[in-house]
DNA sequence: TGACAATGCATGTTGTAACATGTAATATCA
DNA sequence: TGATATTACATGTTACAACATGCATTGTCA
């Protein structure tokens, strides 16, 4: 039985095995959620990780975030933070401020022009984002559950 | 109950949907795959994706394939295969012919030398694949059936 | 057969990812 | 308290991703 994943990849032989399958299937269905995001993202002019960025911000309010934390919170590892925020700051999606306390701290938050964009983007979300939403309450959790537990190593 | 992926990124709100948190876990499991992999390739000088292209000649054999072929192939949708190439020629782990019958085709074929990477590779496997194993083969399938279910769109 | 479209690849350019390294500020401990 | 380590960020550099555009070759159809 040819598997969907082999004819998307037009790969004649069979999987050597199911983890191959599914660690394929995983990279790949990523790579086209990624790219669909980054399409929706493209006409407001900022790339997935900047908008992950703005989210995070506004999430955490008047207070603001240092690097480090920004970048705990992402999904993806950042190993640029000061350059990423370099950016946000320049667009005025965000202002930076070195913090009193401790100055090693530069202290990151969302601006008024930042939260503008982020009202005006709502909840962007591809389609295939969307087709989460189609498979039933025991494949989410199942789905979740799997994911999980290969990150637990 | 608070998931393990909120406070894998420092999240106090709960998801606000199963969706949501299914969505982040597979981006996330995926971004650490990606990282394991690049890192595990690394002593070696060669790219995931440069990898995959290697793979992929070994595949098809002294035929080799064109660029556009080779384009399919990929988990991820590779925008400049040519320079891809270029860097793999250079290394002198490909070659490249242009195609007699149809001038517009250069087929790109695995040399000796690239072969021998592949063989001195053998399975490189960074230990965050390894964890796929130790899922069930009902979760295994549970998994590829709604990754395939998620992509088929 | 000749004009036009489609295909496959090459190349110029910009922005960014990723790593290595450096520097200032704070914490730790003899 | 002074030496050392650690933390947090900044910066230099290289390589690559991504897009736009251009060119040569082949296919199509009146």
């Amino acid at each position: 039985m040819p598997s969907r994943l082999q004819a998307e990849i037009k790969q004649n032989k069979p999987f050597a095995s199911l983890e191959h399958e599914a660690v394929l299937g995983l990279m790949r269905t990523a790579a086209i959620v990624d790219h669909a995001t980054d399409e929706a993202l493209r006409p407001y002019g900022v790339t997935t990780t900047q908008f992950n960025v703005l989210r995070i911000l506004r999430g955490a309010g008047p207070n603001g975030l240092c690097g480090r934390e920004i970048g705990e919170r992402m999904i993806t590892r950042v190993p640029d933070v000061p350059r990423l925020l370099d950016r946000l700051e320049k667009a005025e999606y965000i202002s930076r401020e070195r913090d009193s306390n401790d100055r090693r701290h530069v202290t990151a938050r969302i601006t008024a022009k930042g939260e503008a964009l982020l009202a005006e983007m709502g909840d962007v979300s591809p389609p295939i984002v969307d087709r989460f939403k189609q498979l039933s309450e025991d494949q989410l959790r199942a789905l979740i559950d799997a994911l999980d537990f290969i990150r637990a190593g």
